[in-house]
DNA sequence: TTTATTTGCTACAACGTTGTCGAATATTTT
DNA sequence: AAAATATTCGACAACGTTGTAGCAAATAAA
């Protein structure tokens, strides 16, 4: 059922249909009623390819992201859906599993019309971003979440990255930690360069010594990133506090705790992002610093579909930070010092 | 930069550039090679929207599922991209929010070319499958994966749910458990009443008497359903083991002993379904069944293309069946005896 | 009444690609 | 050497929709 056949069995032109079920102020209203009762009747919906084709618009996003088994990621999308759904956009995943070139290749074919705008996260791996200057050259919508490319002028909605380097520094702190451990993933992305800013400028502020031992570099490579925690904690002279800056480093060095039967929080306390409803019931409870995920994919969303649809304001150089919020719980607990 | 464009710069016609670029045998191999380099060159890629529309295959399939925060979807979602990936296609995700009027709509949008197959989880509203049937009227490929739909003849790829069912409460049964609670979602679900024969099979093949005061119906709204386990929990005559079918509920009983001070797994033991990373670390850590969720994602995925390109085998009435596995944890530990 | 203007519809040409068919060579077979 | 066949390319018509231009008829203004 196309056009031109809904346009044959109400004998008018296939023109005089397709502009009367978009609504075209070319058509008196009756004509309207009868096409859209005739629509109705025969369960016409336009051929979206063919749509899409004709205009050059897909009505799809894309979200280009490192991995989706991950509570953050997995609310942004929740956020990016929900506004896609209001807008009547589809939306296309995927998945880069921190590799630099799959990023590329995955940026490549979509700047072709395939979409009509792309969200992004980077992958660890990314430093050189021409594959995205690319994309802005053809002049194709694109926003950046939590992990921008601060080089390139499109809008970017993340955390307050430097100040939960210091919040969890600070807490760790308060908290009696001495020698405070940060295990951070690539230094490629600067949300990973603002969080150890953050954790290089409270220890600055307390005048604690900066370690080089003490600032571990983690990557997707979970067995490496096991041994190397592992080395930190054998340490004989090995932190009484970590600042983990994702999730999955803080588990990791749950169960390396465990394997050395280290205790938190009385050897060694531990303070993380994450956005795990699991981490109060985690043994011990996991102090976390929680990041406004669905929120971030919501406001993302929404700057894209204004830069799509070229109404609304926003700016190329808008930097949209939202702030996390940091629950205590025991992984931090301070020793009670026994008399 | 399209065909003709580059075809004016080969001075070939661009019927020729198009086939020597899809490799037709009808072009020889010196001119594809200059079309190739010329392409390269040039950076020509073709144009998707009008290819699409063209062939009328959009080379995409679209994942619909309840939701994506939450281990078991997230890695559903990795094993399709993986494949999709390797086979060059793109992929739409489209949320229900467990919602049986937006899943109606979904595929209702999804019916007109947009994409060459669907994959589907039903929401848990989903007893009347009309919509479902429209699809297979249309001849576009459905494939089900975990909450499918008995009634319709579509590949299914599934848990042995019936035997998780088995499994969980010979478990509860084994450590001592005598009052047996099960936590299901509903029942409209097939996967949810298999879980559930299991589990009445088992009781009876226990002689255990089945309580329906101990089978609890959740849903998607969770504070009633905390309500509903807290209730359960208050009773005298309170279970003292519980097999949640879904990991939040287990969670949200978690919390509750909590609030309660019940202690897991002296006072009531607990065991679930899951594929959080996590479990290990709960406190006390949580006994699970771990579905192969990626497994699923693949296997469903691979499926759905051996039907859009309709090769290789497959069968509507297929139901492929995937073992989960119980791990032991301290969450449903025997009781020690004081003497 | 005549001349503008508006209203409501139709005709038609895109959009960029793909597949079919036919034509011109080139190669093989008789 | 002629005929049959293969090879290589070009012309052209779709695919279904949308937007522009045009053309009547109806209404408004002169």
């Amino acid at each position: 059922m196309n056009l031109k056949q809904l346009a044959k069995e109400l004998n008018l032109s296939f023109s005089t249909v397709s502009k009367a079920l978009r609504d075209s102020h070319e058509i008196s209203a009756i004509t309207k009623n009868i096409v859209i009762e005739k629509a109705k009747e025969l369960n016409y919906q336009v051929n979206p390819l063919a749509s899409s084709f004709r205009k050059q618009k897909s009505k799809t996003i894309a979200v280009v992201i490192p991995e989706v088994v991950n509570g953050f990621f997995g609310r942004v999308i929740n956020g990016i859906e929900s506004i896609a759904q209001e807008k009547g956009y589809h939306v296309l995943i995927y998945l880069t599993h921190e590799d630099k070139q799959k990023e590329v290749s995955i940026i490549k074919l979509l700047q072709n019309g395939r979409v009509d705008g792309i969200m992004i996260s980077l992958s660890e791996q990314t430093s050189d971003t021409t594959h995205l200057e690319e994309l802005k050259e053809k002049d194709l919508p694109l926003v950046f979440f939590d992990r921008i490319a601060e080089n390139i002028d499109s809008p970017k909605v993340t955390t307050d990255d430097y100040n939960c380097g210091i919040q969890a520094t600070e807490h760790l702190i308060e908290k009696g930690c001495k020698r405070i451990a940060i295990l951070s993933i690539s230094q490629n992305l600067s949300i990973s360069r603002k969080r150890m800013k953050g954790y290089l400028d409270t220890l600055e502020k307390h005048n604690i010594k900066q370690e080089k031992d003490l600032m571990i570099s983690c990557d997707r490579d979970d067995l490496n990133n096991n041994d190397l925690i592992r080395k930190l904690l054998k340490r004989k002279n090995r932190p009484d506090g970590i600042f983990a800056s994702v999730e999955k480093l803080a588990i990791s060095t749950y169960e390396i705790c465990e394997e050395l039967k280290l205790k938190i929080p009385r050897d060694i306390k531990i303070i993380t992002l994450s956005n795990s409803y699991m981490a109060g019931l985690l043994k011990p409870s996991l102090t976390t610093i929680k990041q406004p995920a669905y929120e971030i994919g919501r406001e993302a969303a929404d700057i894209l579909f204004r830069m799509i649809e070229k109404k609304g304001h926003y700016f190329l150089k808008q930097n949209t930070v939202l702030n996390s919020n940091l629950i205590e719980r025991d992984s931090t607990k301070e020793n009670v010092i026994s008399p």
